[in-house]
DNA sequence: TCTGGGGTCCTAGGACCC
DNA sequence: TCTGGGGTCCTAGGACCC
């Protein structure tokens, strides 16, 4: 039960997705932005090779966008979520244990597979590509670190034509002295200053570190991760989704939010979501915080970080019960002792339950009706388009929205938006 | 001068991920 | 002018209990 194991990984998935439907964009500079249209968040190979970083900023790289007319469009998460998931339906023929990792990459089991690992992937990738139309890239390893690692190195290097195989000793031998130790799963920036210090600077350095000298410059997470870096498998497939703990809404406005008023206003359309989110998910919650806070990169502004938890008693996934709660905290939190404008706020939901598994109370009667008002609220919202029944505290000012201004149709998922391909 | 020992639970903060 | 959003896990320290 202890097979290899493959990691896909979509290239570039936003640009890619963006490329599927316009092929105008292939071959061309592009970048996608994050919420807000504040940073780049995906990059093409071409404008990688501009030297845009990941998360840059793109107020600070408009020079450089006109100059190399580099595409910029803003993130369409509707066609990604919905490309993501034709991703993983392709997946479904080859394996039945995987594991959805993130919005573009999948772990599959790869025990039973028969001959060569690397045929395998690469049958894989072609169903992907044929079927979606998304490039990819594969890792195999015997651990799910390995894995990671050897889709790295098929992604960087041209030799393995997309596939490498981290289950043969001498591809490892050959690209672990290659590579820094900040590329491993599970070692952020922090780590790799405190392994530097130890002079441990390439993977392979770190597979051959003690346990115990890990565990004393990390934790027991890169103790961990150097177990599985030699082979030991300690992070498992999780082929079944496990209870989600706590969930959240938070934005940042298009322009600072300076009276209670328009935060509520934000704050109501906030909890709104996280209650649909919930209810999409089947579950309650048991208690809510709202947070807002100015500018962190302005110190030369009124600075200010409030936030207010309640208990939600009886637990909750109502739309109205939630954005009173929510409405509560905002007006508790609200200070004017000084002109702040808030540049994000949000709403996070914990104590989470299965609405089935949720304790019963004294106080519930009415509270059966609310239930099929929620259902007949998220079925005119699915129907028709998010935001088409609101709540009036919500109201229609539209002055904290966010911004995205350079969004492409929702291809796969709105009538509306579907191409037209004339003949 | 001396001031038990051991356990659980909760929270805040750090680090990391995509 | 302009810097995303949504998660997870681990640890240390305090409160509390017997």
């Amino acid at each position: 039960m202890s097979g290899p194991i493959a990691l896909i990984d979509c290239n570039n998935f936003y640009v890619s997705c963006e490329r599927v439907f316009d092929p105008g964009l292939v071959g061309i500079p592009v970048i996608v932005l994050s919420n807000n249209d504040g940073c780049a968040v995906a990059r093409s190979d071409e404008a990688k090779a501009l030297g845009i970083k990941m998360g840059e900023p793109l107020h600070l790289i408009r020079d450089k966008v006109r100059r190399h007319g580099i595409k910029v469009l803003s993130s369409n998460y509707t066609l990604y979520g919905d490309m993501s998931r034709r991703v993983v339906d392709a997946l479904h023929a080859f394996s039945p244990r995987m594991e959805v990792y993130s919005i573009d990459e999948t772990f599959v089991d790869l025990s039973g597979f028969g001959g060569r690992m690397a045929d395998q992937a690469a049958d894989m990738r072609a169903a992907v590509r044929t079927l979606t139309g998304i490039p990819t890239c594969v890792g195999i390893g015997p651990t799910k670190t390995l894995a990671k690692l050897a889709n790295h190195a098929a992604k960087k290097n041209p030799v393995f034509h997309g596939v490498a195989d981290f289950t043969e000793k001498r591809v490892r031998d050959y690209c672990m002295p290659r590579i820094a130790v900040g590329e491993v799963w599970g070692v952020g920036s922090r780590t790799e200053a405190k392994l530097a210090a130890q002079g441990v600077k390439t993977v392979v350095e770190l597979r051959d570190m003690p346990l115990s000298l890990a565990r004393k410059v990390g934790t027991v997470v890169l103790e961990r991760t150097v177990a599985e870096l030699q082979g030991v498998r300690c992070i498992d497939i999780e082929d079944v989704e496990p209870q989600r703990k706590g969930m959240a809404v938070t934005r940042s406005p298009g322009k600072p939010i300076a009276d209670v008023d328009t935060m509520v206003s934000a704050v109501t359309a906030h909890a709104t979501r996280a209650a649909e989110k919930l209810r999409h998910h089947g579950l309650v919650a048991g208690a809510i915080t709202v947070f807002f806070h100015t500018n962190p990169h302005r110190p030369d502004l009124p600075r200010r970080h409030a936030s207010k938890s309640v208990t939600l008693k009886p637990m909750s996934a109502d739309t109205f019960d939630l954005v009173e709660a929510a409405v509560r905290c905002v007006r508790a939190a609200w200070r004017d002792d000084k002109p702040y404008g808030y540049t994000k706020a949000g709403v996070m939901l914990d104590d989470l339950l299965p609405a089935e598994a949720a304790p019963r109370t004294l106080f519930e009667f009415g509270r059966e009706r609310n239930v099929r008002l929620m259902g007949a609220l998220d079925a005119v919202n699915d129907r028709f388009g998010r935001k088409t029944l609101v709540l009036g505290s919500e109201g229609f000012r539209k002055d904290w929205h966010l911004k995205a201004e350079m969004r492409t149709p929702r291809y796969t998922t709105r009538i509306a938006e579907v191409p037209v391909i004339r003949v």
